[in-house]
DNA sequence: CAGGTATATAACTAGTCAAGTATATATCCT
DNA sequence: AGGATATATACTTGACTAGTTATATACCTG
């Protein structure tokens, strides 16, 4: 499955993923961590490092992997389209944007008000429902 | 494949959802637009409808079939701790949340200041999962 | 009711892929 | 140098899955 998609699909490729997002990590550590024999992590590895999801650091014996945001952003766009239908509502909006701040903006971005950039919003009046 | 990642990982799948994220459709209609054969289509769309990531209303002789949102909304989540890592950039900051906000930020918000929020992240949302 | 249209399902087939076992390569240590 | 540690790869096997063909079901129209 050569797609990002097809990637993440398969689970321990994402436990692996998410391990890495909260530090980067070498190939026995991933081992231990997940509980998987060391084969398969170095395959799945493989295959993400194939794919520019993760990168490789070579350390002494160890290689150090971390994440590379690309692919990751792939997903993230390809979603794009879908993001009205669940950011129609306030509450649903609002979870989101809690999830999206969280943790992401560093004090370089407090000054700069979140909610007042100058797009083009029009009106929030969830018309274009299909029919 | 159980999960909602191994249910999109399929070409056709995609193909289908992006089609009825501009509209419903029935099922003639995605096995024109996508040139796929009918029971193919019939066969992707009851996958899609098993996970939930679409819906039939039944309208004479077709089914019209249209999103819902929680699968994908699923997939969102699981990208989160993950864009910190094209989020640190100014450039790419401003552009996904002018994509973010577009067209969904009611006044209500506007004067809420977006970088304050705080909760709790934790780490990695979903490791308990190989197998 | 008959014939046509729209959609769903069944059975089979071929391709893909992950896990395991065994082995190869590279680096460290003494 | 030699042994231990860390990681990568080869090969096989079993499971899963998408596509096709054929058929079933439901609805609509005259």
């Amino acid at each position: 499955m050569e797609t990002a998609f097809g990637i993440v699909a398969e689970p321990n490729r994402r436990a692996i993923l998410s391990l890495l997002a909260s530090a980067e990590r070498s190939v026995s550590e991933i081992e231990g961590e997940l509980r998987m024999s060391q084969p398969s992590v170095s395959k799945h590895l493989r295959v993400l490092r194939d794919a520019g999801f993760v990168e490789a650091r070579v350390e002494g014996q160890r290689r150090v992997y971390h994440i590379r945001a690309e692919p990751l952003q792939e997903i993230d766009a390809w979603l794009e389209p879908f993001r009205r239908f669940w950011t129609k509502h306030v509450d649903a909006l609002e979870a989101h944007l809690n999830r999206m701040e969280k943790g992401n903006m560093d004090s370089r971005f407090r000054g700069n008000d979140g909610g007042a950039r100058g797009n083009d919003v029009g009106e929030c009046g969830n018309d274009g429902e299909l029919e």
